[in-house]
DNA sequence: GGACAATACATCGATGACGATGTACCGAAT
DNA sequence: ATTCGGTACATCGTCATCGATGTATTGTCC
C-alpha cells in the first residue's frame, strides 16, 4: 500500500480509495442493524450517540440513506403499525447487507483511516469482522498511516515540531495531535499483539 | 450558548450554527492569503501540508472554492505570465476578506468546535485574531466542549466508561479519545490562562 | 378537551465536494 | 526530436449532505 507523500501535490490526483466515496454514515447504518432490527428513529437515536457530539446527523441525510441502503438491496423494511406514534419502518438487515458490511470493514477506503471521524465509525463495528487476522490487518493500515512522519506544519519538507513553533495555537495543535498518536499506538500495538496470540 | 443533549435527537432539528455550512476550504485559503499572496498552486501544497494527511483536497474543490470567494469579493486575482509554466494566478486577500477571516475566526460556527479536524483548522490560523480577548473567548468554546460529558457509546443515557466495554475495539476509541481530551484540556487551560495575563 | 411535545417519516432545492478529464506550458531526460 | 513528468488552471456530471418545511399520530399536562 502506498502512503501519501504529504506536499506531493501531484500524486493527489489519482486518489487511492477504490470506488467508494463519503458513506460514513451507510457504515453506520449497516453496522448498528447488524447486532437487531431497528427502525429509522431508533437508528438515529443510535447513530447520534455515537457521532453527534461531534457532527450531528440531520434528519434529511439519515431518511434517504436508508432508501439509498434498501434500493442497493442491503436492507429491508417491514412496515409496523405505530404503537407509540406514527406507523414505523423496521429496517433489517438482508443477507447483502451483511456481506457489504464486512466487506466494508475489511477494506475501509484510505480515507477512513487517515480521517479519525472515519476511522471511529470502523473502530466501533469492527468487531463485526469474524475474523481476528482480518481485524488485524485493519488496525495495522491505521499503524501504517500513524507510523508515517507527519506534521501539519513543514519547513519546506521537513515536519516542524511544537517546540519551533512561535504561534501558542499551532503548537496546541501538534501538541494535542502528538498525545493522541502516541495513546492510539499504544493501543493498536497492544491489541494487534493480543489478536495475533 | 446551548450545548447538545447528545441522545437528545428532537433537537437536533434546529442546529445552531447560523448559516455558514462547510467551507473548512475556504478558511485555509483566506488563512493562507492572510500571510501573503500566493498562486493557486502554492496554495494547494500548502493545504495538503495542514490536512492532506487525514483529508486531502482535489483540485475540483480548491479552484471552484477559490472561484466563490473571488466573486463573493474576498480576493482578487492578478495574471502573471507563467515564469516556470502555465500563466499563474496570483491570489491577494482584499479589505473584505480581511475582515470575513477575523469574523470565522471570531464566531466559528459550532461544528468548527466540536470537529477535531476543523478544529484544528481553526487554531493554525487563530494568530491572525489580534485580539487576545477574542482568541481566549474561542477557546473557552472549546473548553466548554469538552468539559461537556460525553461518550460514544451508552448504557441508556449514562456514558459507558472504557472498562465498562467488551469490545476491544470500542474500548479502543474511548482509551484514544480519553488521551486527546486529557492532553488538550491541559493546553486550553494553560493556554487561556496565558492569554489572560 | 385542547395545547403541546415527542415520535416518525418524507420531500425539495441548494450547495459543496468529488473523480474524471481536458488544456496548456516548461525543462530535462532519452 | 520526442517523450515524460511537473506546473497550473478549468469544466462537467454526480452525489451526499443540508436546512427548511410538511404531515400524521400518540401521550401527557393543565
Amino acid at each position: 500500500m502506498t502512503m501519501y507523500r504529504i506536499t506531493d501535490v501531484s500524486k493527489v490526483r489519482c486518489t487511492p480509495w477504490v470506488g467508494e466515496n463519503a458513506g460514513m454514515l451507510e457504515l453506520a447504518i449497516l453496522g448498528f442493524l447488524y447486532d437487531a432490527p431497528l427502525h429509522g428513529y431508533e437508528l438515529r437515536k443510535r447513530i447520534t450517540a455515537l457521532t453527534g457530539h461531534v457532527r450531528p446527523v440531520a434528519e434529511s441525510t439519515l431518511y434517504p440513506a436508508i432508501k439509498r441502503l434498501e434500493k442497493a438491496g442491503l436492507l429491508a423494511r417491514a412496515t409496523e403499525p405505530g404503537s407509540v406514534a406514527a406507523p414505523r419502518h423496521v429496517l433489517r438487515l438482508t443477507e447483502e447487507g451483511g456481506k457489504d458490511l464486512r466487506r466494508r470493514l475489511a477494506e475501509p477506503p484510505q480515507r477512513d483511516i487517515t480521517d479519525e471521524n472515519r476511522w471511529f465509525t470502523v473502530l466501533a463495528f469492527l468487531r463485526h469482522l469474524d475474523d481476528r487476522a482480518a481485524q488485524a490487518a485493519v488496525l495495522r493500515r491505521r499503524l501504517a498511516f500513524l507510523e508515517e512522519p507527519a506534521s501539519f506544519f513543514y519547513d519546506g519538507d521537513r515536519p516542524l515540531r511544537a517546540e519551533e513553533l512561535d504561534d501558542p495555537f499551532r503548537r496546541g495543535v501538534l501538541t494535542i495531535a502528538r498525545a493522541t498518536t502516541r495513546a492510539e499506538l499504544t493501543w493498536l500495538r497492544e491489541t494487534i499483539g493480543s489478536l495475533g496470540a
